[in-house]
DNA sequence: TGCTCCATTGATAACTGTTATCGAACGCGA
DNA sequence: TCGCGTTCGATAACAGTTATCAATGGAGCA
């Protein structure tokens, strides 16, 4: 969890720049300052979070501004969502383990029976402190509707 | 993805009343058709949809009890909630690929290295239609500061 | 360089999902 | 049946997020 170097960060701005472009979005310096912000902290932040650390550089920012310029980045890919199930409570009516496939369009989830799967197999123990009481896989794509190439 | 049945439906009834008594949970009518309701729907539901299904039963039942009916659920393992981390947006710092340990009492969320892990096996194939694009594994327990004897 | 257009910004209202509060009602053991 | 402590229902409050809209400012082009 060390900090990420300089040379990294700038590596990443760089490609954040080429990116835009690509996409056609404005380099706009909230944007830039907001990216920046976001690789040079670690682990995983919250938008508000990212918005105390913004304000440092540009005091007049808007939260607004860092949610839109958020939800684009992972529009383009340019960061991802930690959980493609943040939003709201759910709970399991399936009792059995299982695992989860989650449609990366619509959002839906998807039961995956447990003995689909091959037992997962750690090459190394678990970082000293951590004790297990279960996983699960998490299945990422699209869904049978959302993958039809009428939609 | 059928419907569960009937018998079934029963027997979670019942296991549902026992582990009620054994936890000193007052065994009330609302109690027991949220989580009849809860064991008869299919899926994810929200609470606002048990509420609803509950609904048609005790016209009366507020959404409030449905959602302290839900975490006292929860907290005793009756159901579970499909993510641990549902409740705010959260992006990723790191950029390449990893799996995740959620702390089931703190919630914190610790990176865990690709690499720790073999390849996730499929031992038959995805249901039709559906198209894989990534996964990744996410691992509960307690961590290093949570499982401490001293806390 | 200056101009124009459209994307973006900042301020804030609105909205959604969830939790807290509190008096009334009720389950449960005596 | 009684009495206590839990749970319920109604609703206010709250947190996180999104929508609205006028003002600003990139980016391509003359």
């Amino acid at each position: 969890m060390e900090q990420i170097s300089q040379v990294d960060v700038e590596a990443r701005v760089e490609r954040f720049r080429q990116e835009c472009r690509h996409a056609g979005l404005s380099l706009t310096h909230q944007r830039e300052i907001i990216f920046r912000a976001l690789v040079e902290m670690h682990g995983h932040p919250s938008p508000e979070s990212i918005y105390g650390e913004v304000k440092r550089q540009i005091p007049a920012i808007s939260l607004a501004t860092v949610y839109k310029n958020l939800k684009t980045f992972i529009d383009h890919g340019l960061t991802r969502e930690v959980s493609l199930h943040h939003g709201a409570l759910r709970v399991e009516t399936n009792s059995a383990p299982h695992h989860h496939f989650v449609c990366v369009r619509c959002k839906e989830i998807f039961d995956i029976e447990e003995e689909l799967l091959a037992p997962v197999e750690l090459r190394r123990k678990l970082p000293e402190g951590f004790s297990l009481q279960r996983y699960s896989v998490e299945f990422q794509g699209l869904c049978r509707s959302c993958g039809e190439p009428s939609s």
